[in-house]
RNA sequence: AAGGUAUUUCAGAUGAUCGCUGGCGAACUUUCGCGAGAGGAAAGUCCGGGCUUCGCAGGACAAGAUGGUGGAUAACCUCCACCGGUCGCAAGACUAGGGAAAGUGCAACAGAAAAGAUACCGCCUUAGAGUGAAAACUCGGUAAGGGUGAAAUGGUGAGGUAAGAGCUCACCAGCAGGUGCGGCAACGCACUUGGCUUGGUAAACCCCAUCUGAAGCAAUGCCAAACAGAAAGCAUGGUCCCUCGGGGCCUCGGAUCGGUCCGGUCCGUGUUUUCGGGUAGGCUGCUUGAAACUCCAAGUAAUGGGAGUUCUAGAGAAAUGAUCAUCCCUCAUUCGGAGCGAAGGUCUCCUUCUUUCCGAUGAGAGACAGAACCCGGCUUAUCGAAAUACCUUGGCU
RNA sequence: UACCCGGUGGUGUAAUGGUAACACUAGGGAUUUUGGUUCCCUCAUUCAAGGUUCGAGUCCUUGCCGGGUAG
């Protein structure tokens, strides 16, 4: 409410962490994290891992296949075997829906991203935000190569 | 003051912004508001129950578990109190702690001998038999001594003897029994009698006593696409009537038996309906309970009783998160201020050293770990902080 | 969620409660002019910690790790 500056352009490649930045950009495009914008079926999962479209960031992996909505969607696979623990896979898991949450509006629209990681240490969440977004574009120019 | 023992409690706090889960109320397909949202171990799944389904007349066996006594409990491999044993200066800690004179088995190596026994080195032979002139030897007697071993058939002393031996006696240890006292009991204490000594292992088989039906919320109950199954019907054309709108009747295709039709047998496509079973999926089970908190009185305690107040997570590819600010905790060194003590000096003051508190600065840390039907325990992991009671040593009064 | 197995040199397997054995590999030595073959030697806190026992790889309890089964 005691927020009334003007909304800058949201396209700034610098996103600064600051508190200030953020919400002014929450006031124009809201950052929520729906249930229609994840991945909870069994076929869907087994769809995208099917396309065979897969990045490495080291300590992840993301999968990416179009899914033909406006929307894009996250899913999560995080396995007992490589991550261990419960309290770790949990940690996994609310680091990835965050970062997708923060990054929604900077991602290409129409695909559904499988993120699996791959060790028990989780990384910072400032590495997996960078990391998702590059390889969602990357994943988008090589289907549409792909696809001709 | 230092060191230690036992028990208990807490598990960073506050605020802002953006989110997540389910509840209630608005709103009406997109949201808004309100209030709620991980633990002492939620973990390991090591025990015990509730609950659900199945089975079940009753009994016995098998298998498994437990094992001092008394109590608590829904129940327990749990807890409390006590008894015995071991350890510790002590506070205290640990303790599967019934039965080995019901039975069967086992004990490597060493040693003569490892459980109703034995003579290897020794000792004796001046008790007995034999040989011999004698010395001595053989048979024989002997568990006091040596050595082996985890363990060798009580210990000390005296008598006794050929040498010895519980062979006899005294004391001690131990075993079995009796009496008295204390205790609900396990057991303890005292006295007394006996034969003189009976080994270890039951977390070896076993015996005795007590207990146990099986499986588990992915249970269970309900709804139910798809695929496959069963049953019933339809297909496409022909013919008749007619007011040319339609209506009535018969009839699916292929192969085979048969000279042909009818008829029989087999195979097959699509579609509709019904049936029972029920997959994916959905709902249920699902959170009010041996519940929490406060108070009162009972009991040594575990625990139970009464009164009052409260409702306190409910996901399902699985919510409880992210960012920022301030404070809390520890350490460091420097600076500033205040204070206790000691030493020295130029002694109403100053300097130096040690130390305590406060403020500033910098660095670091906040662990272990995430509900999944619910409870009671046990075990394991855990940065730290606090409280209470007690013990030992030292100092002062 | 429930349940079942297993853990022994570097590897694969043995071992009635009594000296941890065998094969292969690795290292060293002997034999040989050299190499191969052959022979000898070395390489183990029996997953960890407690307990029972005179004595545990073995028996009991707890933990850790690995693997598997059902739906």
């Amino acid at each position: 409410m005691n927020n009334p500056s003007p909304p800058k352009s949201e396209n700034s490649k610098s996103n600064d962490e600051s508190s200030a930045t953020n919400s002014r950009i929450c006031r124009i495009k809201r950052l929520t994290f729906r249930p229609d914008q994840r991945i909870l079926q069994g076929a869907t999962f087994r769809e995208v891992f099917a396309n065979r479209c897969s990045f490495s960031a080291g300590a992840f992996l993301t999968y990416v296949k179009a899914n033909g909505e406006p929307k894009s969607r996250l899913g999560l696979s995080v396995s007992k075997r490589k991550v261990g623990k419960a309290v770790q896979r949990n940690r996994w898991k609310r680091l990835f829906r965050e970062a997708f949450r923060l990054e929604q509006h900077e991602l290409p629209k129409g695909f559904d991203f499988v993120v699996v990681p791959l060790q028990p240490e989780s990384v910072s969440l400032e590495k997996i935000r960078a990391g998702l977004k590059k390889h969602a574009w990357r994943g988008k120019r090589r289907l549409e190569k792909r696809n001709g």
